[in-house]
DNA sequence: AATTAAAACAACAGCATCATGATGCTACGT
DNA sequence: ACGTAGCATCATGATGCTGTTGTTTTAATT
């Protein structure tokens, strides 16, 4: 219980989130993470760090660059799911709002 | 993008994840949580007012308990599939530190 | 009305997390 | 060997969250 907390809180960070993101079209370089997402360097270079401790992506140094990569893209669905999750209980939140009314 | 690490912040703390839990059998009030958790009483009412905000969990006094409900129980879906990919994630961590070793 | 049990609220201390700016470190090209 | 680009790390300040204690509300019972 406690792992999957701790798991769950990887993805509730909107920088970090949107840092996975940008890798969801496939492998990038840290530079190219940065200008995709407009964040610093650093910033970008911890979440990655974070993701890849995580075992969400996939550290792989290429030459001078280093790239970065989704290991498992079924974490997409994850994501999509929970976002079909959340819609609903909006919409169930207004519902028990118009009930009271 | 925001909205939905907000979400996913509601699932990652251990205990608001056990008070969870405790509720996926079937509706239970207030005491009765306290008793399955362990936890104390401010804290479990305060984690119930977070998921009922969330949208995850429906309040419903009946004469001087309140009962609190799963609404919309596939949320366990979406932690059964968190755990599976935790648990992938986790081998390709080991996998990644038998590489360097 | 007074009492009691259940649940919510408030204030506080402690802790964790995040973003930034600066600095270090590698690998490559010259 | 030197300079540079790419990436990582550190120290710091700021913010937010968690759990506890103590108090308050609500509802039922006598």
């Amino acid at each position: 219980m406690d792992a999957l907390a701790e798991y769950f809180k990887v993805f509730s960070e909107p920088n970090r989130l949107s840092v996975l993101d940008a890798l969801r079209a496939g492998p990038l370089n840290v530079t190219a993470v940065v200008e995709k997402t407009g964040h610093s360097q650093a910033l970008v270079s911890k979440h990655l760090k974070l993701l890849t401790i995580a075992g969400v992506v996939r550290r792989r140094p290429e030459g001078s660059l280093v790239f970065y990569e989704v290991i498992d893209k079924s974490v997409f669905k994850l994501l999509a799911r929970a976002e079909k999750l959340m819609l609903t209980a909006k919409r169930q939140q207004l519902d028990a709002l118009a009930a009271i009314l």
